[in-house]
DNA sequence: ACCTGAACACCGTTCAAGT
DNA sequence: ACCTGAACACCGTTCAAGT
C-alpha cells in the first residue's frame, strides 16, 4: 500500500489546469487508452507513466495499485449504461439494458476479462443501477429471495456472453494459432460428429470454441438477441412458478 | 517460442517411471495445484519448477510457455463433464450440462476467470460436446442459423453464471475491502433506493455487486437453480418463433 | 502536496552448453 | 532427449529524498 492519500482539496499552488499536472482521471485516461491499442496482456503501469511523463511511482500519489487503477477503468468505462425506466415494460427496460451494456463494452471490447472475472471491478457500478433492475424484477412479481435469485440471474445473463464473446485472443502467434483452429475443424468427422459436419461453414469462426476470432472482428449479434429474448421469456415463465 | 518438440516416442533410457522424471502431465498437475492453493494471481511458471526441483527454463522442453501451460490446465480440469444422453429429455440433458459443468468448476474455483475470459481455453474443449449440444437443439426444433444462435446462447449461459460467481478476489488487504463494501451497504439511502433497501440482509454478500466473498466461500445454487430454469424455458419458447 | 530517484524482489523467455 | 545455467528485458511496489 501507498502512503494514505489526505481527502483535503487538490491543491491550486501548480495549476490544476496545467497540461503537466496529474491526476487520477489523467492516470485512467491514460490508462484506458493504452489497453484499448495493445490489449490487457500488454497492459504496464511503467508504460502508463512513460506516456504521461513522469516516473513509475508518481502514479502511487494518485492510486493505490495497479487493481485499483483497473477497477476505475472499468467504472470509467461503464458510466450511464442504464437509462430511466419511461414507459418501457419490464422486459422492454431489461432489453434496452442488456443491449446497452454490450454496446458499452463493445466500444472497449479489451476490458472485457475485468468485468465478469474480477470481484473489484464490482466496486465501481453503483447502487442506482442495482436498485432499477430490483424495482424492475419486484414490479414482475419477484419478491423475497426469489427476488435476490431473479437479480443475480440477471446480472449473471447480462454480463456473462458479453464476456466471452469478447474473451481475450492469445497475443502471441495468432496466424498460426488460427491455422490450427481450422485444422481441427477440417478433422471433423462426419460419421461421429455428424450435426457438426453439416453445420460447419455456419459455424466456423461464428461458434464459441469453434472460433479463432472474438466478438471485436466477429460480432454475435445475432446469437446475443436470441441469448437475450430467450432470457427474458424465460424469466416471465419462472416468476409465475412457487 | 521454444525449440520444437519432436513428436518421436519418448526416450526410455531415463526410465519413464521414475520420480525424478519430468512430462507435461507432471506440470499440468503442479500447476494446477499450485492454482488451486495460492490462486490465478500469485501463479508464475518459476514456482511450479521450484515444487518440481527443476530450474524454471526446463519446463520449457514440454509445455511452450506459459500460456500454453494454462490452456493445458483448464483442458484437465474440466474432463468428462458431459454424459451420454440416456432417456433424457433435451430439457433434462441440458439441465444436468449446466449442473455437472458448475460442479466441476467448483473443484478448482480459482481457475474460473480462465474459461470465460480466455480464447485459449476453448482449444481443449473436444468436439464431441460441441456435437452433443448440437444434436440436443436439433432435437429440440433449431435449425439452419437458429441452431449457430442457439448454440452460442447455451455455451454462454453455461459459462456465464459461472465464471461470475467465481470471480476472483482481490488478494490485497481482504480485510479491508469487505469492510468497505459493508460501509457501502450501510450507508443506503431508503428514499433514493427503496427496493435495494428494504432487501439488504437478503442481498448482502448474496448478490452480484453486493458482495464481498465469491462463490467458494458464499455459493448462489438457489439463485443458478432459478437462472436454468429460466434459461431453458425461455429456450422452449423461442424456439417455437420464426 | 506531489514527484524524483534508487532499490528490491520478483517475472517469462532466449540461448548456449552440458550429459 | 532432456536439463542446467547464465543472461535479457522486463515487472509492481517500497521508501527516502527532494521541492
Amino acid at each position: 500500500m501507498a502512503r494514505k492519500k489526505p481527502d483535503s482539496a487538490p491543491a491550486l499552488s501548480m495549476g490544476a489546469l496545467s497540461k503537466g499536472a496529474l491526476s487520477k482521471e489523467r492516470i485512467v485516461a491514460a490508462a484506458l487508452a493504452q489497453i484499448d491499442r495493445d490489449g490487457l496482456a500488454a497492459f504496464s503501469l511503467r508504460d502508463v507513466a512513460r506516456t504521461l511523463g513522469v516516473y513509475p511511482t508518481a502514479l502511487y500519489w494518485h492510486v493505490p495499485g495497479r487493481n485499483a487503477l483497473l477497477a476505475a477503468v472499468v467504472e470509467h468505462a461503464l458510466r450511464d449504461i442504464w437509462r430511466p425506466r419511461g414507459r418501457l415494460t419490464w422486459q422492454a427496460w431489461l432489453r434496452t439494458l442488456f443491449h446497452r451494456y454490450r454496446a458499452a463494452v463493445r466500444r472497449h471490447p479489451n476490458i472485457a476479462p475485468l468485468i465478469g472475472a474480477q470481484l473489484v471491478s464490482n466496486a465501481g457500478i453503483g447502487p442506482e443501477l442495482v436498485e432499477r433492475i430490483l424495482a424492475v424484477l419486484a414490479e414482475a412479481g419477484f419478491a423475497g429471495d426469489r427476488l435476490v435469485d431473479a437479480y443475480n440471474a440477471v446480472v449473471a445473463a447480462k454480463v456473462g456472453f458479453v464476456t466471452m464473446e469478447l474473451a481475450a485472443v492469445p497475443d502471441e502467434d495468432r496466424a498460426r494459432w488460427a491455422a490450427a483452429m481450422r485444422a481441427r475443424l477440417g478433422d471433423v468427422d462426419p460419421v461421429r460428429l455428424p450435426v457438426l459436419a453439416r453445420n460447419l461453414k455456419r459455424l466456423g469462426n461464428r461458434a464459441f470454441i469453434l472460433r479463432w476470432e472474438n466478438g471485436t472482428t466477429v460480432p454475435l449479434d445475432r446469437s446475443f438477441k436470441l441469448y437475450v429474448e430467450a432470457f427474458i421469456a424465460g424469466l416471465e415463465r419462472v416468476r409465475a412458478r412457487t
